[in-house]
DNA sequence: TTTATGTAGTTGCATAAACAACTATATGCC
DNA sequence: GGCATATAGTTGTTTATGCAACTACATAAA
């Protein structure tokens, strides 16, 4: 039975990710100083489809760990952005495959810098193996509850 | 420098708190399942009043780490549900103290509980000595950029 | 005492999340 | 073919977040 001796002070802030907040706004700021103008959330879609263009929001929502609605709006945003397009699939009518645009091509290289940094400014002082622990943890987390 | 060769799909997963947001996602869902029918947002700010009943509303913001329109609108809310009272302070009439209602008061045991079985939950599989470096992580990550 | 500056909290606006209910299409079984 | 069921996506509603602009009060300096 490991783990039954959580003190209070310990377990909120596990519960409250105060962390992966601290770091969402850091980046945010970071892209606002590049002059980037796209949320956190909307970066991360993007991010999924310079990995793999042209797959389904329901492909987006597993990768993202959001629910449909939230992709919906999310690409919807985005389409108004004339970052991304929706085109609809020939196989399976009900679906969308969503595209980047040349626009959106062009925020890769340097977005990816910017996360690249606000990482490097979240992990100062602490040492790889630390960190490599940390993900497994949080890694076994997600798996344990999604 | 250490820090600076992160992979891409290594970035992903820390910034976007997958963890904390499954962790949030299935106390809620506890929540629920338990009859308690308060957000974890709510429930988050409640718990730091049951440390400390009484405190002001930046000391919430600092808590919680949350911004003060923040506060404001939570703070609504739990006075809706009557939760919680503001009460201008005497000393300093910018100042309200937020005090915790007879009602809260009896929300928590059971949600500190559920809290606490939520974790053990979470963090099926992982040892102590893991979760002790993972939250040492967090917290630097925190203390970096907050 | 007046004025400047800082602090506590609120309001407006845009974006996002969670959940339920819905439409449209696909699939599998009789 | 026809019906049940599953899947992809959308819409409505409530709650929460982030930022900017604002009001009210406090404090400290001139």
């Amino acid at each position: 039975m490991p783990n039954n001796q959580f003190k209070k002070s310990e377990l909120y802030s596990f519960i409250t990710g105060k962390a992966s907040t601290a770091i969402s706004r850091r980046l945010q700021k970071n892209f606002k100083l590049a002059g980037i103008e796209i949320t956190i959330e909307q970066w991360s879609v993007l991010y999924h489809l310079w990995k793999e263009d042209g797959i389904s929001q329901q492909q987006l929502c597993d990768a993202t760990f959001r629910d449909k609605p939230s992709i919906t709006r999310l690409v919807d945003n985005l389409e108004k952005l004339k970052l991304v397009k929706r085109v609809a699939s020939k196989d399976d009518r009900r679906m969308n495959r969503i595209y980047i645009t040349a626009e959106a091509q062009e925020l890769q290289v340097l977005t990816m810098e910017l996360a690249n940094q606000t990482l490097n400014e979240a992990l100062e002082g602490v040492t790889n193996g630390q960190v490599e622990i940390a993900k497994e943890v949080l890694q076994q987390v997600y798996e344990n509850l999604k």
